[in-house]
DNA sequence: TTGACACATGCTGATATCGGCATATCTTGG
DNA sequence: CCAAGATATGCCGATATCAGCATGTGTCAA
């Protein structure tokens, strides 16, 4: 099969079908993020993550091309919204491994407990 | 600060030092999968996944670059096992949206749309 | 209609990623 | 010591990614 051959560097999915790569991304999270409070538009992105708008723009693209977020007309607005269902590959495949987790964190929250009930702790 | 001249395609962060890269790629997925039933060695991996040795051997590296999994030696063999507890920043960010995944959110949304018309002050 | 605003898209260059191949390293056995 | 097995590493070419810049598209206001 010499079609292999071509095929020599194919690397990773493509960002834009890929949950997974979509996230991958610090940029994009930070967008997903900012969508957690509420929908916005792309120019208070811009102002609240200090990016260039066509930044925004090609983030939030990849973000719709993956369904994470959605788009909304408001006049000569866009609002993007969050369409967090869509993070559910990513939670299903994490969830294999949420054992594994949990297991520390339950012994750390343990802990914490732990020192709480002691000697009122009362941080800060 | 000429410095950001230099960093004109920065791009994201390097692989090695980000757990949301390191899984992004599906045949590291493929890998972390693998080692659910527990730990195995290399050649154990190559005849599971049908990946060639170097690509595997690298793919671990990365892996073990940003702690999802930990090796042992063992004879000639390089035995590796899952440290899924690195897997904690991927938790720690995807816990913002659980409340949205696993509800209907276009329930919610309804709803959340219905006070909005009604016009209740409904924030803090 | 003209102009300004808000956003999307296309192009480019720098870098990163990935896989294959060949080879180096380390370990065991004779 | 020498050979073979198991794995890691280095180098390569092909492709993908990302950010910046400039520009296109659609919408509102006068």
């Amino acid at each position: 099969m010499l079609i292999s051959a071509y095929l020599g560097g194919m690397a990773r999915a493509a960002t834009t079908s890929d949950v997974f790569n979509a996230v991958a991304d610090l940029h994009r999270r930070r967008i997903l993020d900012a969508l957690i409070s509420g929908e916005k538009a792309v120019g208070a992105l811009v102002g609240d993550l200090a990016m260039s708008q066509p930044r925004v723009s090609k983030h939030l693209r990849v973000l719709s091309e993956v369904g994470l977020v959605r788009c909304r007309a408001e006049g000569r607005h866009r609002v993007y919204r969050l369409a967090p269902e869509n993070l559910h590959p990513l939670h299903a495949w994490l969830g294999k491994y949420e054992w594994a987790i949990n297991d520390r964190l339950d012994r750390i929250d343990d802990y914490l407990q732990h020192l709480q009930g002691q000697g009122d702790g009362s941080d800060t």
